[in-house]
DNA sequence: AGTGCGGCCTGTCCGC
DNA sequence: TGCGGACAGGCCGCAC
């Protein structure tokens, strides 16, 4: 489920709830998400005072001053701040008990997500060190992009999905961002004009921060922090949007499998 | 080295 | 109403 701008808005609503904030407790009802959850974190994390809630591409990052904790949304996760022995349900698999009589509770159906333990810097971790930039930093240029796709074959969708290109470009976002710079999803990377990339950087750019606003897009589950829905799947422009008519030009929008992943685009618009 | 695919899981939806 | 199959927002790790 969730793409950047739903991390990114989970991240701003557990923010204030955790900061400064000693974990008095961790209960872990599934140890088995996508890599089995490490009795280090268990027996690290609890006594620790947490000082920072940052993001790396879709990794959220919650720094004690004992060590890191890494979490990963997956496809289906999402992060609950609630009062201290709320009933679990199915798929609450863990609770970082907090003082003050909260907790941070992890829910995960589809187990896809991650949450490890690091006591190095985080940005040196393996799941982080050979990351791109992130699409709302400075280093995501135009002329990066480009010089990237030099003897690229990939098509462009494929590649501003790869994470070791740029981060957080996440499926929905990237039809978006290509229907907006009227770039076709099939496109060699190769086969792009450097003034193309930089109208393409422009439009990630802008998708990205108009769902950051708008707190993210629900499709099916995905809630933020406090249970509330996001609110920019009605400003979705093609995605989802099969055979119905191109909001520019009235053509049917087409769907067809581009890297395994479901892709939207109008015929029309997008070359 | 770059590319494409399988796999991890559960839930939902659609057609029969 | 039940059942099988396809599909779902991510991403690692492997084979070619």
């Amino acid at each position: 489920m969730p793409e950047l701008p739903e991390v990114e808005t989970t991240r701003r609503g557990i923010a204030p709830h955790l900061c400064g904030r000693t974990v008095t407790g961790i209960v872990i009802r599934e140890r088995r998400l996508r890599w089995p959850i490490s009795p280090e974190l268990e027996h690290a994390l609890p006594g620790g005072v947490i000082t920072t809630v940052q993001r790396r591409a879709k990794y959220l990052l919650i720094a004690t001053d004992r060590g890191t904790a890494i979490l990963h949304l997956g496809m289906s996760g999402s992060l609950r701040v609630l009062q201290t022995g709320t009933p679990a349900r199915k798929h609450d698999h863990v609770d970082i008990a907090l003082a003050g009589g909260t907790c941070l509770r992890l829910t995960d159906p589809r187990r896809f997500g991650a949450l490890l333990w690091t006591e190095e810097p985080p940005e040196t971790h393996m799941l982080l060190r050979d990351l791109g930039p992130e699409p709302l930093g400075e280093a995501l240029t135009g002329d990066y992009l480009y010089a990237a796709s030099r003897g690229r074959r990939v098509p462009v969708k494929s590649f501003i999905m790869d994470g070791r290109v740029v981060v957080g470009v996440g499926n929905i976002y990237a039809s978006e961002a290509l229907f907006m710079a009227g770039i076709s999803p099939k496109r060699a990377s190769s086969r792009i004009s450097r003034d193309r990339y930089r109208v393409l950087v422009a439009t990630i750019r802008e998708v990205l921060e108009q769902a950051i606003k708008e707190g993210g897009t629900t499709l099916r589950d995905y809630f933020g922090s406090q249970g509330e829905a996001g609110y920019f799947r009605q400003f979705l422009r093609v995605y989802g949007r099969t055979a119905m008519p191109c909001l520019q030009c009235g053509i049917p929008i087409r769907v067809r499998r581009i890297g395994q992943r479901s892709t939207f685009y109008c015929p029309g618009c997008q070359r």
